[in-house]
DNA sequence: AGTCGATTGGGGTATCGGCCCCATTCAAGG
DNA sequence: CCTTGAATGGGGCCGATACCCCAATCGACT
C-alpha cells in the first residue's frame, strides 16, 4: 500500500483539539486502510471553510455542524457549488433528529457522531472516497426512529428562526417585508406541524429537534 | 524529572475523540512539565463522572460542561462533596458568559476553552495541582467584558427554566404549586433584569447568556 | 388545462402575556 | 427591632398572540 495518488483533505471545526485529533487520525495511513491523506488546511469557522474549499478543491472535507459564521449545512451547500467533486463528511456532536435528517437530505457523503470513536470515520473514508455514502449507526437509528414529522417550508423555517431569535410578529413582518397577518399564518402553520401552542413551546420544540441554530457549542 | 508521586486523573466528556486526545496530552510527561499523570478513568456522562470521582478520589478531574444526565456544574458540586481534595478543571466549548461566570462562582480550579490549544490546559496543570486557579485568556476577557447583569434569584431561575422548556404560565403555576399571578411576577422580574420584553426574547437571551441548559451538544 | 402547494393577506375573537397597581408573610442581617 | 429582599398573590388594562374564517397569486407538475 501507500503507492499511487494521495488525497487532499480540509478539516473544519471550531475546537482546536478536535482538529488536531482528526488530522492525526486521517494522516495515519494504517487507520485509513493504506490511503494517503494530506491535510491541505485546518479552519475554525464556516466562512474560512468555504474559502478553503474554493481554493484547494480538496478530495475530502471534514465538517463540524456548530461553527461560528456558518454551520455545516451552509458550508456543505457552498462546497457543492464550488467543488462538486469534493466528498463532504459531517462529524458532529449534535444529535437532534431534525438536524441529522437535514444533513442527509442535502447530500452529505458521510455523517458521523463525536460520541463514537474516530475510527468509525477513518474506517469509512475509503468507501466514501470511492463514491459511497456512510451514516454512523447511532444516527441511522435516530433517523428511522423519528421521521414522521411533517417538513417545514422555506418560509416557515425563516419565520421560525426569527421567532427563536426573539423577534415579535411585527418585527418579523418588517424584517421579511410582509404583512403581520402572513407572519401569523406561517407561525400558526409551524405550530400546527410541531404540535406547539405557544411561542415558548415552539422554541422549545425547535431546540429539541435541532431545527434551528442557537449558535451554541458543547 | 519523572520521579516522585504520580497523580490520578479522571476525564469526563461525551465525545470519545476529546477523551482520547485529552488523555494523550495528560499522559505526556513533557507536556505537563514532568508531572506524571495516570488516567484512572474515562467516562462519557455526568452520572458516571460522579460515580468515578467517589470511587477513585482522583487528584485531578477534567470535566466537559455539556454531558448527558448531569452537566459540568452539577458534577463539580458533587465532586466537592465526595472528594474535596480533587482539583476540578472545566474544559468546555460553551462560551456563554453566564455559564462561565457560574463555573467560576462554584469554584472550578481551572476553566478552559475547547477553541484553544489543549496545551493551555497542560501548561496550567502544575499550578492547579499546587492549589492555584487558572482561567484561560478568552474566558477572562468574556467575564470582565459582561458581568454587570443583576443575578437571578432561585425561584426566578426555576421559572426561567420552565419558560424555556415551553410551559405556559398556567402550567408553570401547576408545576410549582403556586398561583399564576406569582409566576407572572417572577417572569416579569426576570424580564426586567434581562431587558427582554417577550417570552421569545427572554428565551433568546437565556440561550445567549447560557443561563439555562438546553441539553444540546455541538 | 387544471390541480396542488406555497405564499400572500384581510376579518374577527378569545385567550394569554407584559406590566402596572396593591398587600402579606417570612427569614436574614444591620 | 426594624428594615430589606424574596416569595406569595389579587385586580385590572391593553396589546400581542393563537386560531378560526375567507380569498388571490404563482409556479410546478400532471
Amino acid at each position: 500500500m501507500s503507492f499511487g495518488k494521495s488525497y487532499a483533505a480540509i478539516i473544519a471545526d471550531d475546537h482546536a483539539i478536535i482538529r488536531s485529533a482528526v488530522a492525526a487520525s486521517l494522516s495515519d495511513e494504517v487507520a485509513v486502510s493504506g490511503y494517503r491523506i494530506e491535510i491541505a488546511d485546518e479552519v475554525s469557522n464556516g466562512i474560512d471553510a468555504i474559502a478553503a474549499i474554493r481554493r484547494h478543491r480538496p478530495d475530502l472535507v471534514i465538517l463540524d455542524v456548530t461553527m461560528p459564521h456558518a454551520g455545516g449545512t451552509e458550508v456543505l451547500l457552498e462546497a457543492r457549488r464550488w467543488s462538486p467533486e469534493s466528498k463532504v463528511v459531517i462529524f458532529t456532536g449534535v444529535e437532534a433528529s431534525g438536524k441529522i435528517a437535514e444533513l442527509v437530505e442535502v447530500g452529505a457523503d458521510g455523517v458521523f457522531c463525536k460520541s463514537d470513536d474516530i475510527r468509525e470515520v477513518t474506517n469509512a473514508i475509503p468507501s466514501i472516497l470511492n463514491g459511497g455514502r456512510v451514516i454512523c449507526q447511532r444516527f441511522t437509528k435516530i433517523l428511522e426512529g423519528s421521521y414522521d414529522l411533517e417538513p417545514l417550508t422555506d418560509r416557515e423555517r425563516q419565520v421560525l428562526n426569527l421567532v427563536v431569535s426573539g423577534q415579535t410578529n411585527r418585527e418579523i413582518a418588517e424584517t421579511l417585508g410582509i404583512s403581520i397577518k402572513t407572519v401569523d399564518r406561517h407561525r400558526t402553520n409551524v405550530m400546527s406541524k410541531t404540535g406547539s401552542h405557544s411561542a415558548a413551546g415552539l422554541i422549545a420544540y425547535a431546540l429539541r429537534e435541532g431545527l434551528i441554530d442557537p449558535a451554541q457549542g458543547s
